[in-house]
DNA sequence: GCCGGCTCATCGAG
DNA sequence: CCTCGATGAGCCGG
């Protein structure tokens, strides 16, 4: 076995410890508070309202319930929480609305087109409006025509928080079968008719804050963005207008991998043209030298450069489709070849721009990697978790010759201390086989406030101050949607050296937003019994706590789906009990997980045993999309003055190198 | 206004 | 369970 460990999956216990992870994350001695001069204040107002203007109406860890104990789970959110979207509910009940639209479907003959139309555009529209009402862009015009890195992230995030809910609301309804789930291209409409979007204005080339390797989960979200303005079409192009006859040229192309356009060589890229598809009722056809195809052989001509998106499949959600941005191609050659159907297509050939990142041959090396193709030549374990999880956690240093990180015994769960007794009765819902989104007579729904806290996929719709699993007293079988987090990660990771910070995390897969990462694995500490023993787990670098201020907590609540929340607003988070976990001795691959003051990872509270809130789970999910072999942080939050009982916050501070431009400097 | 497009989710067969 | 193909609704842009 590589790296002559002869099989033992558990590094050596002979590395020097004191090499290693000198680098722990942080925690800043600057708490940042915002003056109450610029922008909101935040937190601490009470969730009846009245609400200060400009403020969210969420609570993350505060207000009232989060300072008692053993909170009214009936008390929970849903009626002190304001919830502006689900009011948009366009029928409350079985609904007219809905039956009207898709019976208008079947009586074609009688109706126009367009009263058709209308009768569809009912169905959401009522959301839609109040949406729009409330929906503050924030986006200026010419923003909509020229973007930047912050507006591409912005303009994608809003997008899937708003697909996301209103999954949820689409999961929820009752199962009639035949309604068609199409959240994307609600909250696509949405956000196209607001003008949130970016780099409307097309261009050949670079797109301003698009960077090569970026990853979309829709075709959407290429438009959104300016990557590529069409909606299905794989060629976008634009009309010059100095031309004679208004000549085109190809700015972009989407290769979706339908067409056997796969090449051996990632810089490689043979594109089909378009048109000639057989269709419903029509035959398949010879493609002509018109719209897209015409542009890519003028591009040819003219040696423009062309943008390429590749679409590979998710392999963490089989049926869907990733597409990564590749960067600029240039057309080398065309040519004419019979299709599978006897009739012409035309064929490009596309080669990569020398110089640029790597991007869809990390991909190609990925793949062979997971189909034991080619071996990583720095793999040290293929697993280190010794099959303690369902997939795999590669080790791999490709900076120097250590051999892995010091000694711990690998643990998938956080493990409570005795001193923490269950004190209240296990009850759980009856639901039989697995709880349906929208079963208002679940109980593990209705003390998640009404809504279930996951898409049906498996993805965190937004934060919330706790979310309320299904745990053992519960029904359900272990299959249930209710239980993201106990049937453990899906993510192939990879703990890997860092050139300045100690060893790491990434992952193979591209992960979306949303995505349950993993948890938060070691040993709580009884801050009381730690105390009586000398210590009080601040001495520890592999610890986790609760109650320090973060950042941007409000991830994706209604709020920030709305335009309102501002992601510079420090919160303070009050969770029911504050806690710390060591990953010292025992842990998961969390413990690897290094700060970030611009974190693309979050956690989120999360209890499913005992009905008791002070058995906390800490659960890591994606605040982004974000490529393979990109390190996963999170922010280790800033610590409180009262957190070190000698209130010497200076205790541990470590210089931060995470990059951001909003870094802080020092993490804890 | 119409219609085409390297879509997307669902369903059912194997 | 899967994976694959067929199916049909869907909407922007040309």
């Amino acid at each position: 076995m590589e790296g002559g460990l002869g099989g033992n999956t558990v590094p050596p216990n002979s590395c020097d410890k004191s090499k290693v992870l000198d680098v722990k994350p942080l925690r800043t001695l600057i708490p940042i508070f915002p003056e109450a001069s610029d922008g909101p204040p935040f937190v601490c107002v009470p969730p009846n309202g009245p609400f200060p203007s400009g403020f969210s109406p969420f609570f993350p860890f505060s207000g009232p319930q989060g300072s008692r104990s053993t909170p009214d789970i009936n008390q929970n959110g849903f009626n002190s929480t304001p919830l502006p979207i689900r009011s948009f509910r366009a029928e409350p009940s079985t609904s007219n609305g809905q039956n009207v639209s898709y019976g208008s479907h079947k009586l074609k003959s009688t109706r126009s087109r367009s009263v058709k139309k209308k009768a569809k555009r009912s169905k959401y529209s009522e959301f839609a409006l109040t949406a729009l009402t409330n929906f503050n862009p924030g986006i200026s015009l010419s923003e909509r025509d020229d973007g930047n890195r912050e507006l591409v992230e912005n303009v994608l995030l809003k997008f899937d928080a708003l697909r996301r809910k209103l999954s949820q609301m689409e999961d929820a309804k009752e199962s009639h079968s035949g309604i068609v789930k199409r959240a994307n291209l609600k909250a696509g409409n949405i956000m196209l008719s607001k003008g949130v979007r970016t780099n409307m204005k097309k261009r050949i080339g670079v797109v301003p804050g698009v960077e090569i390797g970026d990853i979309f989960f829709f075709r959407m979200e290429l438009c959104l963005v300016g990557l590529h303005s069409q909606t299905m079409a794989g060629i976008d192009y634009m009309v010059i207008k100095d031309d004679l006859e208004g000549e085109r040229l190809a700015l972009s192309i989407v290769s979706s991998g339908r067409y056997d356009d796969d090449a051996e060589d990632p810089d490689v890229l043979v594109y089909s043209g378009q048109g000639g598809n057989a269709s419903r009722d029509k035959e398949a056809s010879d493609q002509k030298l018109v719209r897209g195809n015409l542009a890519l052989e003028r591009s040819l001509q003219r040696a423009n450069e062309v943008r390429v998106i590749r679409g590979v499949k998710d392999d963490l959600h089989q049926s869907c489709k990733v597409y990564v941005y590749d960067g600029l191609y240039k057309i080398q050659e065309s040519w004419m070849e019979k299709g599978k159907s006897g009739c012409n297509m035309f064929k490009y050939k596309l080669v990569r721009i020398p110089g640029q990142t790597d991007a869809f041959a990390t991909w190609k090396s990925i793949q062979k990697w997971k189909e034991g193709l080619s071996s990583r030549a720095v793999l040290i374990l293929p697993d280190l978790t010794s099959g303690a999880e369902s997939t795999p956690v590669s080790l791999v240093n490709e900076v120097d010759d250590e051999k892995g990180p010091p000694h711990f015994t690998y643990s998938s769960t956080v493990k409570y201390p005795k001193s923490f007794k269950l004190v209240q009765p296990s009850f759980g819902c009856n639901c039989l086989d697995t709880c349906q989104a929208g079963n208002s007579n679940c109980s593990c729904i209705q003390k998640n406030g009404g809504d279930f806290p996951y898409t049906a996929n498996g993805i965190l719709v937004c934060g919330k101050p706790m979310i309320y699993e299904c745990g053992p007293s519960c029904l359900c079988f272990r299959n249930c949607k209710n239980r993201l987090l106990q049937t453990g990660f899906k993510v192939h990771f990879e703990v890997f050296k860092t050139k300045d910070r100690g060893w790491g995390l990434r992952s193979w897969d591209p992960i979306r937003a949303g995505t349950f990462i993993c948890e938060y694995a070691g040993e709580v500490i009884d801050k009381i019994k730690a105390r009586q023993d000398g210590g009080d787990g601040e001495n520890n670098e592999y610890a986790f706590h609760t109650n320090r201020l973060y950042e941007s907590f409000k991830w994706n609540c209604e709020t920030e789906v709305l335009g309102e929340g501002s992601s510079d607003t420090t919160e303070c988070f009050d969770i029911p009990s504050p806690l710390i976990i060591s990953s010292e001795n025992s842990g998961n691959v969390a413990r690897f997980m290094n700060h970030s003051c611009s974190p693309n990872v979050f956690w989120q509270p999360i209890t499913y045993e005992h009905n008791n809130e002070a058995f906390l789970h800490i659960a890591f999910f994606a605040k982004r999309h974000i490529p393979p072999m990109t390190e996963l942080t999170y922010d280790y939050g800033i610590r409180r003055s009262d957190e070190t009982e000698s209130n010497n916050v200076e205790y541990g501070r470590k210089k931060c190198l995470c990059g951001s431009p909003k870094c802080r400097g020092y993490f804890y």
